[in-house]
DNA sequence: TTCATGGGCAACCTCCAGGTTACATGTTGG
DNA sequence: CCAACATGTAACCTGGAGGTTGCCCATGAA
């Protein structure tokens, strides 16, 4: 569970939640490409996008002289489970919390 | 859509996600009674409280000499309506990354 | 070959998160 | 009233996040 600070972590951020559906909408992208939507310089972006990829959030790949950044699926998947037990969490300390009001 | 960015903030914590379990698991609980099961300070506890409060996380009342620590139950909807929206958003696009596949 | 372009790399700056220690305040029980 | 205990407050320290600028390298096009 404690693997899950990290993912949160990454996703903490404004722009790099931005990052993520600009690729979610545009598919994969360049930087640069990805920069021009962006207030911030490239450098910036990049290391937004290294920790994205950090987190399993994002991947890239060299195509000649350019390197794409698109969404990783497979990790999209763990992102899932780690929200649905939290939450599931919760909802337990909810109905115990219920059960506890209505003894 | 920008306003999870500060929630997943909050949670992108290792300490901030174990004092929400802790205060699953073991329903109100005072800061001093929480410092007991973690190794850093009271008083570091006391700014993550105050951080997972500010983000709606929790929530605290004063009974006589303490204050007690419980989880916000409404904030936690919204929390989860954010998450779904964004797992959402993932899978159209691994939706749309698959019929691009199958084109 | 040459040059324009995309991207990596490195140095640097500033600010704040996360932690500590020390001390002040308030409340309860005897 | 006073001692003990829970908490609030403040000053302070350190590392790293997030940003910038400047420069170098590689590659593709003419």
């Amino acid at each position: 569970m404690k693997d899950a600070a990290p993912l949160f972590a990454a996703l903490g951020d404004a722009t790099r939640l931005g990052l993520l559906v600009a690729l979610c909408s545009s598919g994969p992208l360049t930087v640069t490409r990805l920069s021009s939507k962006f207030a911030v310089s490239r450098q910036a972006l990049t290391k937004h996008l290294d920790v994205l990829s950090d987190a399993g959030l994002v991947r890239s790949s060299r195509q000649g002289r350019e390197r794409i950044w698109e969404l990783e699926p497979r990790r999209l998947g763990d992102a899932h489970v780690y929200l649905e037990r939290l939450s599931r969490q919760w909802d337990e300390a909810l109905d115990r919390l219920k059960t506890y009001l209505e003894s």
